[in-house]
DNA sequence: CCTCTTTTGACCTTCTTTGACTAAAGTATA
DNA sequence: TATACTTTAGTCAAAGAAGGTCAAAAGAGG
């Protein structure tokens, strides 16, 4: 016998499969009962198997109304390059490091000029305020978390 | 089931939408009979979705020929438009306002949706990893970095 | 057995809805 | 004019409605 988790993860993807691109909403409780499991079962299927390295975004709203939507993307082409820059940045970046990052996006076409300039800005030590071990840790967490939405945002 | 707070807001914008600049002046017993929820309601739409940060001014009288008025703030020339964004920013900022910004600058047409995203993963308290009255005021010093290139970035 | 994955449930956080109470503005009346 | 009444809108906190987290228990495979 398969198991829930594999079960569910079938079903999720055979819903992205029949919307033709569009992201599909579900309700949390709602696809629970229906499987007749717990809601958290959910979050384990979509932390397991819909995670960004897998092409999937998930979103999700709480309170009345609320829903949890996933996005199948597309990126193999940019997907490689990106991740070799997040295996460059790791734990810590200098700004330098991060104008050669950037500007390297900007060849490959993967940002705009505008991008660019705004990442810049994010990444500038005049924005980050914080003393030094510390700014380029920092100025590394900001830029992994922007590679990912670059990497998971279609055009 | 989409919620009643999100039909509210689309109703509203709506008659923004259509009233071509004008501000909309609206009976808050008669919205809330229309689409039959408590008056409250309204007030809480309001103050979720057409604060300054989302660029909307609200005006309001009691008593006999009572209203609630909203003006979508005009955006004369985007100069005048960030400088108000950057007053409103000051020395600190949430990631909950931050967001109502980029969402306010992307409306506006500031920015794509692209942009917006990036901005707000460079904003995301998951990059902004110090403490807290601290990270509001890195988060409104990045913000403030970011619409400064903004400003000066022709598309 | 030992390890890895899955299942479950208690507890948490966020967003929305509702209603009782309050405040202000207009209107009628002494 | 001062006072009372009516008509609006505002505030706030409680209840309700989702989804999220985390760790313990259970199960599967080697």
């Amino acid at each position: 016998m398969r198991n829930m988790s594999d079960i569910i993860e079938e079903y999720l993807k055979a819903l992205l499969a029949d919307s033709d691109g569009e992201p599909v909403e579900i309700k949390r409780a709602y696809i629970a009962e229906k499987f007749d499991c717990v809601p958290s079962q959910l979050n384990y299927v979509i932390k397991t198997r819909f995670t960004n390295e897998h092409g999937y975004l998930v979103e999700s709203k709480r309170g009345g109304g609320g829903y949890i939507r996933i996005t199948k993307v597309e990126t193999h082409t940019k997907a490689e390059y990106l991740a070799r820059l997040k295996q460059m940045i790791g734990t810590g970046l200098s700004q330098r490091n991060a104008r050669h990052i950037v500007q390297s996006l900007y060849e490959n076409e993967v940002i705009t000029l505008k991008e660019g300039k705004i990442i810049n800005a994010a990444l500038d030590r005049e924005s980050l305020m914080i003393e030094l071990p510390y700014r380029d840790q920092l100025r590394a967490k900001i830029l992994l978390n922007i590679i990912d939405v670059i990497l998971y945002t279609e055009e």
